[in-house]
DNA sequence: GGGGTTGGTAAGTAGTAACTTACGGTAAGT
DNA sequence: ACTTACCGTAAGTTACTACTTACCAACCCC
């Protein structure tokens, strides 16, 4: 449920170009507000929404740095997002190699 | 460049609620247009067109059986996915790592 | 071949989301 | 204390997207 929740906001933070972007520039190293918004195409108050929605899906996280605020990767979240992607991956391979068993059984009864 | 597209389209796709259920029943077995419309609060030409998107983006196939077209998971779409969010989740480590390992030094030499 | 299924596509609409400018609020330097 | 730097939020606009109904094409059964 609340995974769910979660997994459903990291997906559509991470939809957005412009903030995948971000998230990648984040995760390669620390950034400020301010370093975001001049590397990229887009106003400052636009980089911070961005990372309203990156920090909500637990994505990053933020650490005051005087009037700065730094933003750094959350691992907790990117792990929440590959596990579960993990489990699915795997009940997705059972369910496509039952279906092939299923499938060689009936060509068998009827070739 | 070209996985960074479909990475996008991916992640596009699995935004929407509504398509990430399509995708989990597609994903559990492999389902027609009409049977997942019944299943779901929304038309068969939403299912359809939500079918188009995860079908461009990689994620499931298309097997005409007769008037009807069978809809399954394609696993080389997920794999993609998973790989790239492995490497991207390895890369976030590594770097996260690092930026530890340096903190840790300046604590050690302005303690 | 006609009637009945099954699905993809076109056109139109309502809701949402990404962006902008403008403003307020907090911390550091002088 | 006053200014300066940095950031988040509010309000408004534009573009996109998810959905609907209507229509058309392909295939099976009689």
């Amino acid at each position: 449920m609340t995974d769910q929740m979660a997994l459903a906001q990291a997906f559509t933070a991470l939809a957005d170009p412009t903030r995948r972007e971000i998230f990648e520039r984040v995760a390669a190293r620390p950034h400020a507000v301010g370093e975001l918004a001049e590397e990229l195409p887009v106003s400052r108050p636009a980089v911070s929404q961005h990372l309203k929605v990156l920090s909500d899906a637990g994505l990053v996280t933020a650490r005051p740095d005087g009037t700065r605020r730094i933003y750094a990767l959350d691992p907790q979240g990117l792990a929440g997002l590959r596990d579960y992607l993990d489990g699915f991956w795997q009940r997705s391979l059972r369910a496509f190699a039952r279906a092939a068993e299923e499938h060689t059984h009936t060509r068998q009864e009827n070739p």
